[in-house]
DNA sequence: TTGTAGGCGTTATCAA
DNA sequence: TTGATAACGCCTACAA
């Protein structure tokens, strides 16, 4: 009955549970516990026992079991809007990686920014009670009854990229703001004068707030505004292809672009139209990404801190589970520019004084470390 | 005790539980088991009052207990290398919509490709009580903890993009060797002669059958295999960086690379070099992304059918989670060439007949649908 | 230090 | 059609 490995059925058709352990070291289920447990009021000849009990059982703990008995399960919901979009990999893993530190796992939803699927898949963490969780808000607005669950169930919940007004959460952000206005600075500063936007939707609060910075630092560079260069997308590919159709008819010389995917739709726009970057129009992204310095056209872009985004997210996320009852705080993460050739900023000094090749060598050297193999 | 929305208490410390449901209605447990899990026989009345308790009491069932009670957790483990790189997002993507379709969640590990995070990630998935695990194995053997472990556990496992040979096991995988049969054909007919390969990992299945697609297509087309021209790398953009320079001091006309990661650090390598593509090496790569068609250099490239990859390896998994016995099965994705300019092989027909420009303008329309919103 | 018994929230078995 | 009641595997007062 105990000799071969799985007893004497063919089929290890039940794993080995506390009571067998218990059994085959002639203790109790108790003490069994208190060694899983690592408690230390356990002689060590019993413990001895158990733990060999233990291996040769090749027990192993049923956490569902413990999650039921301790009312934890030490696993945090993540709901993004689409994991494939480049943006978010890395802000799961940066969620992961602090998860993991800390003795959580990650159950990975997508909402595709649609307020039924997003509201499904909290329901659903919920029931699968997990300890907290991690949420990119879907769509444009907050419906009731997804506050109302918010509200009732006690667990936390930390908003990740995106927030609500008039909703008082956890919420781990990005400095949007200012990293538009720098963005839009700096085109201004590589001379370009009519400077259009393509926005991401208006009612996400990262895209106003991307709006915000354009709109003042146009002012403050004394530039006009003109409803006819804002352009609204959506944040995908095929927006933002659509809006630099739109955008182009009316000749901008900068164009400032809300998120990476968008550019990719406008610079298959402005490859139709025939117009070159940066010599017809100087351009500033956000999102950056490792593989851009070896592209052209070299993008400028506003980087955002992706892995930190995460991983902050995560460890308030789960100082809160832990108990931490301070007031809500709305961390904003700095962004920062990072200037390549896009904007025609070399070129508008070339203008000036023209003596170098038109698109100069890049002598950047040492490769960014990154994501590892396929 | 039930005017209020959460009785009496400020927090709403225990939610609703089965109890409270019968008791609320004046039934038994058995009678509001059967509602929520819409069984049929239970009377027009009784589920009428069943219903109203829970909504009243808002009630949400805890899939934790009924995990423990039916052993099944609809829960699938994932391990990737690592979601951050640009490959996996798209393929937990398709295993993700394939587990929602049936009712699955995806449990998501990072291994970074070592042998210890993988195995403690199996280990805790496993303890979780995970229904199955869709692994793309880590590192370059298949230890024989983690070989055992599989072997005694009940629960499936299905490979993805990587096999072992003497495993007999599930696996999804891409057809590598035609892939890489496909680029080097295609960069030898686009006229390279000294063709180099910045290989992954010899040790990694798919890596093996990337080099000898090479070596086939070579000699099919009688280029002659050079060993000085075949460097390993690992997957990342680091170690492409190495290997191209390792490579481009043999001076190769034509390289093809194995994955996207390290095809950015070969163009890192070249840019220092300075050397131009496809003017001065044709270059052929793995892996698609929608935002190749609008930078240069335009990589020509294999894709690899990640979604499907995805949800094929999800789909079989659910099917042998319920219980499909048949024998295991190897599924093989046939990949795709995806020709653009950087192979040369307009510039290869240039030469022949010197006639338009040297880099023709892309006549592509339509843009690809992709991901959503940040 | 160790053991016993009850509880966590469901499902499932067997009567009624 | 319903209702008690025993698993499911673990934790944890409370007792010994």
């Amino acid at each position: 009955m105990s000799s071969s490995k799985n007893g004497n059925r063919t089929k290890p058709s039940k794993s080995a549970s506390i009571y067998d352990v218990a059994r085959e070291a002639s203790v109790s289920v108790f003490t069994v516990s208190a060694v899983i447990n690592g408690k230390e009021h356990v002689g060590k000849k019993l413990r001895e026992r158990v733990e060999a009990a233990i291996s040769k059982l090749n027990y192993r703990p049923n956490l569902i079991a413990r999650s039921l008995a301790k009312q934890r399960t030490h696993t945090i919901g993540m709901i993004v809007p689409d994991i494939a979009n480049p943006f978010f990999p890395m802000v799961v893993r940066g969620a992961e990686d602090a998860a993991q530190k800390h003795g959580y796992n990650l159950l990975l939803c997508n909402s595709d920014d649609s307020l039924a699927k997003e509201e499904a898949s909290v329901e659903l963490l919920l029931s699968k009670r997990v300890d907290g969780i991690l949420l990119t808000k879907a769509g444009e607005d907050f419906r009731p009854s997804l506050r109302q669950m918010i509200e009732e169930v006690g667990i936390p919940f930390v908003l990740v990229m995106r927030t609500y007004p008039r909703l008082t959460k956890d919420a781990v952000i990005t400095d949007d703001y200012r990293g538009a206005y720098d963005a839009v600075l700096h085109l201004a500063r590589a001379g370009r004068r009519r400077i259009g936007l393509i926005s991401g939707p208006l009612k996400v609060s990262n895209a106003l707030a991307r709006w915000e910075g354009f709109r003042d630092a146009l002012k403050a560079e004394g530039l006009p505004y003109s409803s006819a260069l804002v352009v609204e997308g959506d944040y995908r590919i095929e927006s933002g292809f659509r809006a630099g159709h739109a955008l182009l008819s009316h000749h901008p010389d900068g164009i400032y672009v809300a998120n990476h995917l968008m550019t990719v739709g406008l610079l298959k726009a402005t490859e139709e139209i025939g117009l070159r970057c940066p010599e017809d129009f100087g351009l500033v992204s956000f999102d950056d990404y490792p593989w851009l310095d070896v592209f052209y056209p070299r993008l400028t872009t506003v980087e955002l801190p992706k892995h930190q985004l995460g991983s902050e997210a995560a460890e308030l996320l789960i100082r809160r589970i832990a108990g931490d009852r301070s007031p809500p705080v709305v961390k904003k993460l700095p962004t920062e520019l990072r200037i390549r050739d896009s904007c025609g900023f070399a070129l508008s000094i070339l203008r000036r004084r023209p003596k170098k090749e038109t698109r100069p060598r890049n002598p950047r050297s040492a490769p960014n470390e990154s994501s590892k193999g396929v």
